[in-house]
DNA sequence: TATCGTGTTGAAAACCTTTTCGGTAGTTTT
DNA sequence: AAAACTACCGAAAAGGTTTTCAACACGATA
C-alpha cells in the first residue's frame, strides 16, 4: 500500500492518465472522443476520469484555443425592470450550451463601464452583451473591441454596432387593432415621459393604427406623463372629464394602466364593460394582480435577450451583422379588453 | 523599417517586454510592482504596457495561481422577486474589486443545477453563492466541493453549510412594535402561504411582539392564505366583517398589502386614519405608487447579498464559518401607517 | 587582492490541456 | 521475404503568466 501523501488537490489529467496507465496524450484524446484510441482504452480512461470526478481545466482550455466559453453581459441597472428578462434569456439560450456568462452592472456610470469592459477583456470573453436600462439610444463601446458586440434594448447610436430592440411602434399598432377588433371605436393614449422613446414610438403606432382605421384620436392629443400610477390616476381623470365618450385608453406602462383602472373604478366606470384598458410590458405581477386583469402588450423580452445571445454567437463564429434589428410585440389578453357586449 | 506582416493579435507580456527591451520576467515585475526592478526601467515598461494597451491574460494567472478570480452566482429563479436584490447586492461587493461573477439560473430543476454547478467548477471559480426562491430551506450541494460555498436567502438544510437570511422573525416584531408606536392598539394580521416559513416566521414575530406588548391578536389567530392581491382583498373583508374594531393590518408581503388597501377603500375605510396597513418586503414599485405609500418592513435583500459577497470572500481567504446567520429587518415608514391622530 | 554584499536582470520551470507527429507492432499485399 | 499499410500510442510543443534562482556587475569591506 502506498501512502498517500499528498493533499487532495483536485484531479489533472495527468492523474487520470496515471490511474488508467496511459499518457496524457491518450487520455485526452480518450475523454474528447477522438477515434485514434482502442474501444477498450477509451473505457479505462472514462472510468478513470469517473472515479476522480475529473473535469477539465477550463482556464487551461481557453489559454490554449484563444476561446474562454465565456461572455460578458453588461447591464446598466439591474435593479430596473427591463433588465432582468432580457438577462434571463440570455442566461437561458447561454446556459444549455458551452458557455457561461459574466454579469457586471455598471450603474448607469460610464467609468465603471469601462473598468468592467477592461475586466471582462482581460478574462477574454469572447463576446459581449450590453443591455440598456431604457429604449434611448445609447453610447456605443467603440468600433474597436478585440470581440464582437451585441446592444439589447436600447440601441448603440453607432450605426455600425448590431442592435436588438423591441418593435415600439407595432406594439402601440397591435394594441389599437386589439381594441378595435374588440368592437372599440373612440380610444386615447395615456403614456410615460415624452423624453422616451419607447413612450414616442407607441405613441406613433397608436396614431397610425388609428388613421389607418380611420378613427380620430380621442382626447386630441396624446397625453404624454411619467411612468407611474399616479400619473394614470391624474390623466384618466382628465380624459373622463374632456372626453366622457371614450370606450378604451392604451396606457404606455402596466403601472400607467394600473392608475388608469383605479381612476375609471373611483368614477364608478366599470372595466371593460364601458372603457377597455390596454396596458403595455406585461408586467406579470401588475397584470395579473390587477382587477381586472390586464390585457397588455409584451415586448418579449425574453425573446429579446435570447436573440442577443443568438447573435453574438453567430459573430463568435464569424458572421456579423450590423444596424439594428426590431422583434415584433405580441398582444397577451386578459379580462380588461373583453368585448363590451 | 521592419515589415508588419503579423496579425494584430491581442498583446501579451512577451510584445511589452519586447517593446521596452526587457526580458518577459523584468516586464512582469515591473508591472506588478515588484521591488527588485530599477525606477527608470519600471517606467519604460509602464509606457510601453500602456502603449500596447496590455492586459494581463487572466486566464493565463488563474491557470498558475490556482485562483481564477471568480464566483459562481447560482439563483433558482431569476425571474423571482427575491433574487435580483440579493444579485445586485454581490454583484455590488464584488464588482469593486478583483473578482468577477458568473451567473447561472437553474430554473428550479437539479439537474440543471448540477450541470451548472459542474460547469462553474470545471472553469475554477473560487468559490460559489447559492441563492434560494424562498425562504424555506434548500437541498445542500453537498459538504464535498472543492471551493467554499454561502447560501442565501434559502438556507441550506445542511448544517455545517453557511446560510444567510434575514430574520423575518423580527421583522414581524418590528412591524407590529412600529404600529404600537403610531398609536395602534387592534392588531391584526394578514399573510400568505401558510407552507412558507417567510409566512410562520413573520406571524411568529407579530404574535409574539404583541403578547410581550400584553395586547391581543385582533381577528384571534393569523389568517394564512396566499402572496397575492386578491387574497388581501378577501382577507380585508373578513377581517372588517367579524373585527370591526380593527386599527391596524400587518400584511406578509406588500403584495397582501395593496389588496388590503384596495378592500378598504370600497369599504371606505380611509388609510391610515381610520386603519393603519403595514406591508412586508418593501417592494418600491408596490410601495411607493400605492395610495397612500406604504410602509413596509424591509428585508434588506441587497444588503444580504453584499453579506453573502463578504462571508464568501473570508472564506476563499480561508476563515469559513458554519450555520444560519441572520440579519436585522428595518421599517421603511411611509405614509400608510401615520399616526391616527 | 580576495571576499563579500547589493542591486538588477534574465533563463527556465510550472500551471493544464490539446494537437501534431513520429514510433511501434502487427497485418496485409506484392 | 520484403514492402506497405493500419491501428494505436506517447513525446513534445504551444498558449501567457508568475516565481525562483542563477548570473552579472560594481562598489565596499577585510
Amino acid at each position: 500500500m502506498t501512502a498517500e501523501g499528498s493533499p487532495p488537490r483536485t484531479p489533472t489529467l495527468g492523474d487520470v492518465a496515471k490511474v488508467a496507465g496511459v499518457s496524457i496524450a491518450t487520455a485526452s484524446k480518450a475523454l474528447n472522443g477522438r477515434t485514434e484510441v482502442k474501444a477498450e482504452t477509451r473505457e479505462r480512461v472514462k472510468r478513470a476520469a469517473e472515479r476522480l470526478s475529473f473535469s477539465p481545466n477550463a482556464l487551461a482550455q481557453g489559454l490554449l484555443t484563444g476561446r474562454s466559453g465565456t461572455v460578458g453581459l453588461l447591464t446598466s441597472d439591474l435593479e430596473g425592470r427591463f433588465s432582468i428578462p432580457i438577462l434571463m434569456g440570455a442566461e437561458d439560450a447561454f446556459g444549455s450550451g458551452k458557455t457561461s456568462v459574466f454579469l457586471c452592472d455598471a450603474r448607469g456610470d460610464s467609468i465603471r463601464e469601462q473598468h468592467h469592459v477592461r475586466a471582462l477583456l482581460s478574462r477574454r470573453v469572447d463576446g459581449l452583451i450590453v443591455v440598456g436600462s431604457s429604449t434611448n439610444p445609447r453610447a456605443s463601446l467603440g468600433p474597436d473591441l478585440p470581440v464582437p458586440v451585441v446592444y439589447a434594448y436600447a440601441p448603440s447610436d453607432h450605426p455600425q454596432d448590431l442592435s436588438l430592440i423591441s418593435d415600439n411602434v407595432g406594439g402601440g399598432r397591435l394594441a389599437v387593432e386589439h381594441l378595435i377588433a374588440s368592437g372599440r371605436t373612440r380610444i386615447a393614449h395615456i403614456t410615460g415621459d415624452i423624453d422616451y422613446s419607447a413612450a414616442s414610438d407607441r405613441a406613433l403606432g397608436v396614431t397610425g393604427a388609428l388613421e389607418a382605421a380611420g378613427l380620430p384620436l380621442t382626447g386630441g392629443r396624446v397625453m404624454y406623463g411619467s411612468w407611474n400610477e399616479a400619473w394614470g390616476r391624474g390623466a384618466a381623470r382628465q380624459l373622463i372629464e374632456r372626453s366622457p365618450e371614450v370606450d378604451a385608453i392604451v396606457c404606455g406602462s402596466d403601472q400607467i394602466a394600473r392608475g388608469v383602472i383605479d381612476a375609471l373604478h373611483e368614477q364608478n366606470l366599470d372595466v371593460p364593460s364601458q372603457i377597455a384598458v390596454i396596458g403595455f410590458d406585461n408586467w406579470g405581477i401588475l397584470a395579473t394582480n390587477s382587477r381586472p386583469q390586464l390585457t397588455s402588450v409584451d415586448p418579449r423580452l425574453e425573446q429579446l435577450g435570447r436573440l442577443a445571445a443568438k447573435r453574438l454567437s453567430e459573430a463568435i463564429e464569424g458572421t456579423t451583422k450590423h444596424g439594428i434589428e426590431t422583434i415584433p410585440c405580441r398582444v397577451v389578453t386578459r379580462a380588461s379588453t373583453a368585448p363590451s357586449n
